[in-house]
DNA sequence: CGCTCTATTGATAAACCTCAAATACAGTGG
DNA sequence: CCACTGTATTTGAGGTTTATCAATAGAGCG
């Protein structure tokens, strides 16, 4: 297994607590209350408010929105070591994105008094929040950045290798993106639909870029995607 | 002078240095530099790197990304009181963004260490810099998603309403967007075309929902644009 | 082996962009 | 006060991209 590409979306679990000892964050943790998610399960949903922030200690979850006409967006996915619902510890109240586990999943909860303690106690913990969230906010605004001025196939490429970067596992035939990951699903996380992420794949298939089967995606020429992202 | 709708969009400066008397604010703005900056220019660019962070204490600023095909896409505006850049103080090196006024423009810029400084000075300021900067994200991560789920006209009517609740002046016709805000402005905060939005302009104001004069909009029936935008 | 969920593909339509040309407007200098 | 110039705006025609709908094929599971 090997990392493929440069590291963009999103700081581990080290860099958030990486100023503590073992023995400190451990007596975090165990502050926190383990919650056990089966997969396709919600953690907390867009309506309901949140009174925890979330820390993903085994499995992954998908942040999404819902529309009214029923259309659903990926804002991202959050895998073991990153947190989510941060905003819900400083600002409390409702978090208008609903979590769901896309396999089997561990998180770690915090209250928000317990989250403000530890802040008090590790006044690193801020910056490092701080730090975190910074780099959320250049995700996002690149990828409406994205959405606004390119096109579909150009944006399909740029998810496939989001996420092959954040969890692209190497085998022989190319880099497999280790989450069950549907036409549909991709299709939420590039902002279009199941049909023309099928249209695309198929092209791509075609000429050697990708293969795929159901839910799986391998990139067997990840230099073919990123020139035609441009 | 009077608001329209909720406050959505930004904090003030009273919210960042809420806790501070007015001289600790006099001296925290007299650490900074100030810089005057005449309409329409660049206070910093895209490519290069950024050494400060800014906070905005006369005029206004638009954010904007430029692809590589001469596309410019309007992450926000940034009004008096309000900071940007704050990415730089924290993580240092390149902001993927330009930044450049569009009147007569004063900012107080902050370096690095001097911040890091203040922080560790005011306890209080990382928490409330976090604060800011989760609203940022819940406002860019509900136009992303409004990018991908909505049609252009119902992006246009969000983004003048979310002007109007940003600088909005009422007077006896409505509500005066109060900034220079031609078409192509609009279309780059929509993420449309400045044509998309003259023909939807034409619309609305033979219904009588808007007047608009050049680089001026004034909305005369806001409640018409809500129902609109659902 | 049948059931359910996912993927493919064609036909069609709608939304939107692009290009081109005309018109309106504000500011400037005579 | 008026013509002139540069920019902003409007509008039409045409084309491209992409969504939508419908029908079929395939994969996995009990």
């Amino acid at each position: 297994m090997k990392k493929v590409l440069s590291e963009i979306d999103q700081l581990t679990k080290s860099d958030i607590f990486k100023e503590l000892t073992e023995d400190q964050y451990d007596s975090i943790v165990h502050l926190g209350n383990k919650i056990q998610i089966p997969p396709k399960t919600f953690l907390f949903h867009q309506e309901a408010p949140v009174s925890q922030c979330y820390m993903v200690t085994k499995g992954k979850l998908k942040l999404t929105k819902l529309s009214e006409h029923g259309k659903t967006v990926t804002i991202r996915y959050v895998g073991s070591g990153e947190l989510t619902a941060a905003v819900t510890v400083i600002k409390g109240g409702v978090y208008p994105v609903t979590a769901a586990s896309i396999e089997e999943t561990e998180v770690v909860g915090w209250d928000q008094t317990t989250m403000m303690e530890l802040m008090n106690r590790f006044p690193g913990l801020a910056i490092n929040l701080l730090h975190l969230v910074l780099t959320r906010i250049e995700d996002i605004q690149q990828r409406y950045f994205e959405v606004c001025t390119e096109q579909v196939d150009q944006r399909i490429a740029r998810s496939l290798l989001r996420l092959m970067n954040w969890k692209g596992t190497k085998n022989e035939s190319g880099v497999l993106i280790d989450i069950p990951l549907s036409r549909q699903n991709l299709a939420e996380y590039s902002g279009t639909t199941l049909y023309t992420v099928s249209r695309t794949m198929s092209t791509w298939e075609k000429k050697g870029w990708v293969r795929s089967g159901r839910e799986k995606i391998t990139i067997t020429n990840p230099h073919a995607l990123v020139t035609f992202a441009q």
